[in-house]
DNA sequence: CTTTTTGACACCTACGTGCAAACC
DNA sequence: CAGGTTTGCACGTAGGTGTCAAAA
């Protein structure tokens, strides 16, 4: 029981064998949607066909698992084993490599620090946040979804040109789970074009009822996308959940920009901003003029994409485009290193004051990517350069630092539990009464309410839907929220387990390119311990809890790629590594957050495997910790 | 064997028993996902358990069938319940009421001879086809699909200031069903809000490869509209289809606007065109004054509509917005005549020359809907004065005249046939493996593409479906098609049965309250024949023949509302009329449209059977037939 | 020559952006 | 006051409309 986690998680969460005959009140179509609800796990073809002993289910599995993986934790694969003999729905026989696109535009953000505007009425992210996959089975349906989670417990403040810790972070709303319009498509679908997800609207909106990511105002906060493979939302509960996080795609929330650069990037860069450029004729004084040689790039890339269209499109981005990592620009070369942008890094004794030091957090982590406060101007963008592009600081406390996916993972359905849960079941296909019952209780699903019913069907659905069938379904998202977007989570902590993390080859190469960001991809790449297969999967917390947790136990579990096992207490800060075990001690910083119902689950052991899950998620990584699946409470007659 | 229409489809289209082995190849997958595929179901909770006899069956069905129905064609009813015995999935639970929103507006236009620009690159009806929906199974699930046929197989000129036949109509290219995008959602989500189709846009490019709609410019069309049971587009094709028919929706496809009367009604509604609109300060001078008193009504209305939000709106329409045809604006009143637009009916004598008069049709039918040639600008608009008010001759080529709707009806699958069908399978939910296999040769679905996939994923879901699964379902769209909307449909008539027609008692109601044009409906509409229960169900051409049907054998074949069965050769240019009742004989009519392979059924007592159905739908009234409740497969155990 | 079709335009409706001033 | 937030604005993109002249 090295990993409680994932074999608790696993074991003690399936529905299938202790509760799906509750849990699926269902009737004529719960015969059919059961098979969808096997989490399984990715059985080869034919596997299906004859039973194979366990190890050799085992053996499997773990060859379609990344070679970090399943190289070094076998203890895991064998839980992954147990789940897929038992739910042979799921097969693992594809290896999805994910890599970010426009990764270099990305990159320019993080060096200068990346701000998002939020708005009452929602905003996009700009750099568009948008991935291209391969390695999906062809055949199978996926589901696609994205989240934003707080990237730390601090808030933050832009002073004297640099974003500092200015105290400990306000409470966070609780996320919601966007699901891509599209889903579920099939993994031909997916692959055949980068995916886009700028329909997910940022709001600092605390009431928000669109289903906009809410978030507060100067914290930082870290996008984060995930594959599952189901057939339909409904089995996205019951489903194994690979996690893939850039963090070069972190920013901080803020109402106004902060930063001048940033706000020059964004003209630069994002094509309904045209009108801000200073365009030969001086029409637009105001900015100084420190548009990077490169800037540019990434619209002229959009026009080339437009051919291929972006998924998600709909109303999208006028001139998305894809980021050409390869082809239209050199791999990463700033023209000139920013200016007078100054990072502020726990070295930095810039600091005016930290009102508030994030309690948790070891370092509060500067912005920017530069490496020392005043020098601005001088870049320091080569890619070998590694360490210091690396914000130490908030890459360490999502224990991200050089991964770039999560592994698959068990999700854990909160079992009676009832956190809210909203669908939309329009797009997405399922039987009639599939949305009723299920004891999932923390999905949602949402889905761009452009695409699809004029103004309120969607929400329309989903009302339909929670008053139909007379499922218990809990609905509580009102029309308006389904209809746009996003998909309510219980507030704190995890739902979605989100295992594992472990670095995407692909994406991987990617950073290797040349982004001081990810430059730790080149140099740092053989310390990468994904790569290297010696480091533990980074595991961090969906969603931030809205209390203080020692920043320690949260996140810095992990080594970073630059960085070393810091965390808490503990010693195996290095959550992200899969190789070492997890300390059994960690599993009760956990517990600090008793605000997280966690478990919720009646039965007491399956608590504890809960517990025990949390555990071992914050020695993997420290990014979140995923709530104990309680029974859901939805679950049907 | 009285109806070898529908129990020999049934029977012979149903997928499950004789092709489903073979036509779901999935191995892993297709265990979960079949169940979905069986179309049967709907028993009733605890129906499943015990299998009742046919007998029972049928008269549960019975029981749920309109009273009219069940009362005069008991042998309707044991087809019908021979095909739940069969598929129990298709519930006659509910009763469908269907209005058509900004009915009034719609009015104003089928008054002067609605025109819908037709280009290249694809345009939108101006008056947007909206239905509101009561009386739909609040849990059940259904498809709402939209299309647009031939009205008769006539070409027109402008001439004279009004429409008139200029020959044989030309070659039809193959119709699209275009299925709501927010298909398939349950009855209560759809009855929520009015549905919009806005999305749906008409081409006259025969190469479209965006599944618009493609039209013949100077020909007439009828859109129409279906409400589909079905859990998703897998079942659309063994589904019985109710569809309705808005007499006042009919218009005359142009490249270029013929009527200025038209033009400036556009003008005056379309919020898109409002720059075109000589607003007190006279911008735009050219167009005559003509705006009628209640031409602002509908943009005011589409205001307060807004709220409501309609559904499929998307990027739809600036200010769609409902019509009312009850509290905003009076009853239907035309302040003024039109002036210069004149009608031409075959008794006109105004008629330059027929180049090529309408073989098959009767009378050609004037486009507008004023009685006298030369009596342009007096109006005839009062309600009810009705028959005049009615265009004989569309109406009745339709078959359609004084009809709502059709009823229920089995939807005929070509088996082997191969008709290309398409699907946006991202949109619906559907088991991995359900796009695939299925015999399924003709059905399409189309959805909306801004919703959907940024630009290719539509189409590439598409692909997908067809390329994976290893289906043999055939998938000849191409991707952009689908990503936009449409699916093809068989060139030629129908695949789809769309059986009867018959009144819907809302929509006749709404008629009643002030149109001119629908003006039959006050005064009529104690003669309206569904309202009678007297009237047959007309039953027309899903798909107009390329080639010269006689119009008589094609519409008429049930008596029309206005008028007479008039039809083929004549007669009764009243179409509107809607109280006579019709009489048995038109039956036979029917059969001269040998084009329309109406069932499809290369069986001839089954062409038989299809008839006696028709007959007594006439004789029903109309409103339609439920279709047999079939144990509701959502129903949760 | 007539009738129909095409395509560039100007004008709208949406709505995505950052700005700047107002607001707190 | 100071920093964060809100709001209306001007300015883009995207795309729906009819116009008009030119093409077919």
């Amino acid at each position: 029981m090295r990993d409680p986690v994932f074999t608790g998680t696993a074991m003690a969460y399936h529905p299938f064998h202790a509760h799906r005959p509750t849990d699926f009140p269902m009737s004529a179509f719960l015969a059919a949607a059961q098979p969808s609800f096997f989490p399984a796990l990715s059985l080869p073809p034919g596997a299906l066909t004859k039973p194979l002993p366990d190890h050799t289910l085992s053996g499997a599995a773990e060859a379609g698992l990344h070679p970090a993986l399943s190289h070094h934790h076998h203890h895991q694969a064998a839980h992954l084993r147990s789940l897929k003999t038992l739910e042979p729905e799921e097969e693992v026989d594809d290896d999805p490599k994910v890599t970010l696109e426009a990764k270099d535009l990305w990159d320019q953000f993080h060096k200068l620090g990346t701000e998002m505007v939020i708005t009452k009425s929602g905003r996009r992210m700009f750099p568009p946040f948008k991935v291209r996959i391969n390695g999906l089975d062809k055949k199978a349906k996926y589901i696609l979804l994205m989240d934003i989670v707080a990237a730390d417990d601090c808030r933050y403040k832009f002073h004297n040109s640099r974003w500092m810790v200015a105290g400990k972070a306000d409470p966070e709303m609780p996320k919601r789970m966007y699901i891509h319009p599209d889903s579920p498509a099939t993994g031909e679908q997916w692959m055949a074009k980068p995916v886009a997800f700028h329909k997910l609207k940022l709001t600092n909106n605390i009431s928000d009822k669109h289903g906009f990511t809410i978030l507060n105002s100067m914290h930082k906060y870290q996008p984060r996308f995930h594959i599952v493979r189901a057939n339909d939302i409904l089995k996205l509960p019951y489903s194994t959940f690979r996690t893939y996080v850039f963090p070069e795609t972190d920013f901080v929330a803020v109402t106004a920009y902060q930063n001048d650069k940033i706000t020059q990037l964004k003209i630069d860069n994002n094509p309904f901003a045209k009108g801000f450029r200073d365009t030969g004729n001086g029409r637009r004084e105001k900015r100084k003029q420190l548009t990077l040689p490169s800037l540019r790039m990434y619209e002229d890339q959009c026009k080339t994409d437009r051919e291929g269209a972006d998924s998600d499109a709909s109303s999208g981005e006028p001139t998305p485009g894809r980021s050409p990592l390869g082809p239209s620009s050199s791999p990463l070369r700033f023209g000139r290193p920013d200016r007078d942008l100054k990072l502020c890094s726990d070295s930095d004794a810039d600091q005016d004051l930290q009102d508030d030091p994030c309690p948790h957090s070891p370092a509060p982590e500067p912005l920017g990517r530069e490496k020392d406060p005043a020098e601005g101007r001088h870049a320091r963008k080569d890619e070998t350069e590694s360490p210091a592009h690396f914000g130490p600081g908030h890459l360490q406390s999502l224990a991200l630092s050089g991964l770039q996916g999560l592994h698959g993972q068990q999700f854990f359905n909160p079992l009676g539990a009832g956190s809210p849960l909203l669908f939309h079941p329009g797009q997405f296909a399922m039987g009639p009464g599939a949305f009723s019952a299920m004891g999932m209780g923390h999905l949602l699903a949402s889905v761009s309410g452009a695409g699809g019913l004029d103004n309120g069907s969607l929400s329309a659905q989903l009302t339909a839907q929670a008053a139909g069938g007379g499922n218990p379904f809990p609905f509580h998202l009102s029309q308006h929220m389904l209809a746009s977007q996003g998909i309510p989570m219980p507030t704190f902590g995890g739902l979605f387990p989100y295992p594992y993390t472990y670095m995407a080859a692909a994406a991987a190469a990617a950073s290797a390119s040349a982004l001081p960001a990810t430059s730790s991809a080149a140099g740092s790449l053989s310390r990468n311990p994904f790569l290297t297969g010696s480091r533990p999967r980074l595991r961090f917390n969906p969603y931030q809890l809205p209390v203080s947790i020692p920043s320690s136990s949260l996140l810095t579990s992990n080594s970073l790629p630059g960085g070393s096992s810091l965390n808490p207490g503990s010693e195996s800060s290095k959550s992200g590594s899969r190789e070492t075990s997890p300390a059994p001690e960690q599993q009760h910083h956990h517990n600090n957050n008793h605000k997280t119902p966690r478990v919720g689950s009646p039965k007491a052991h399956l608590k504890d495997s809960l517990n025990e899950l949390q555990n071992i998620q914050r020695l993997v990584s420290g990014l979140e910790g995923q709530r104990e699946p309680s029974p859901s409470r939805d679950s049907p007659k």
